[in-house]
DNA sequence: GTAGTGTCTCTAGTAACTAGAGGTTCAAGA
DNA sequence: TCTTGAACCTCTAGTTACTAGAGACACTAC
């Protein structure tokens, strides 16, 4: 049994995010000793591993809701398993695109500056007051 | 003179947004009507374009908030523009590494099911409760 | 004058935590 | 067995950048 501390080191996720998570409906609520401490067990363990590689991959709570449900019900399709992964990955996919542009963009402003003049003249603070100077769409 | 309305039609930033921004600190308080409804000239016009411009490239409101500070100080050294710009931009290039190890790992997750299964045997499922299937690290 | 849309303030909700207060329990050493 | 200090408990509130809704008032066009 491991109170929620050891928990907590052996998964990397803090001691408030755990109980966050049992709040959430991610953990279920675990044994407690007499004095009401957390008492957690294996199954406990590998569940919070779980979430917290989930979370790692960018799965929103939601998202990982559904996917312990499922894990829960072995004999159940896995369709909506697959579907969470993929729609997780056009989300990353647009995320990269999104900040791609934004990259580009802020390479540029941030080259017609080097921080040397006043701010009267600077190529940042003008290029945020006029759109038209941008050069890729965002 | 603008309503509030006008702004946001012209700006593409929602009424309730910007009463955000002005409560942030990051507009000034406009003029109001008798009735108590805000006014806009063209110079409110310009700093909400500018904030706009400025959200949609990833600059956080405090950042934003330097930058306007500086704006008004045509004389000053514009090196805190400059360096906010390329911590802007590491921060974007950081956000986009981390996102693409996402990305591969999503791929090899998905390509491992295909939705048709039980989940006891999904490869998503799997892949999520045991870290050491990862090939990419994150 | 009146109808309908726009605007006002205020509170609360969102996601996923994080921080802090004030109090209790546990485990190890003396 | 006692004590001490770290770990634990619950609860509330704060974070970021908004968004939604309630209930009331203002403006504009007919």
């Amino acid at each position: 049994m491991y109170s929620i501390g050891e928990l907590s080191k052996r998964t990397k996720v803090k001691v408030p995010t755990i109980r966050y998570y049992e709040e959430m409906g991610l953990l279920s609520e675990p044994e407690r000793t007499e004095g009401n401490q957390r008492r957690y067990d294996a199954a406990g363990l590998e569940r919070l591993s779980f979430i917290k590689h989930a979370r790692d991959l960018g799965f929103s709570i939601e998202a990982i809701s559904k996917l312990i449900e499922l894990q829960g019900h072995p004999d159940r399709s896995c369709q909506a398993a697959s579907e969470i992964a993929v729609s997780q990955l056009s989300d990353v996919r647009a995320k990269i695109k999104r900040l791609r542009a934004l990259e580009k963009e802020l390479v540029r402003i941030s080259k017609g500056c080097d921080g040397e003049g006043v701010s009267q003249d600077c190529y940042v603070l003008a290029s945020l007051a006029d759109h038209e100077l941008c050069r890729h769409g965002h």
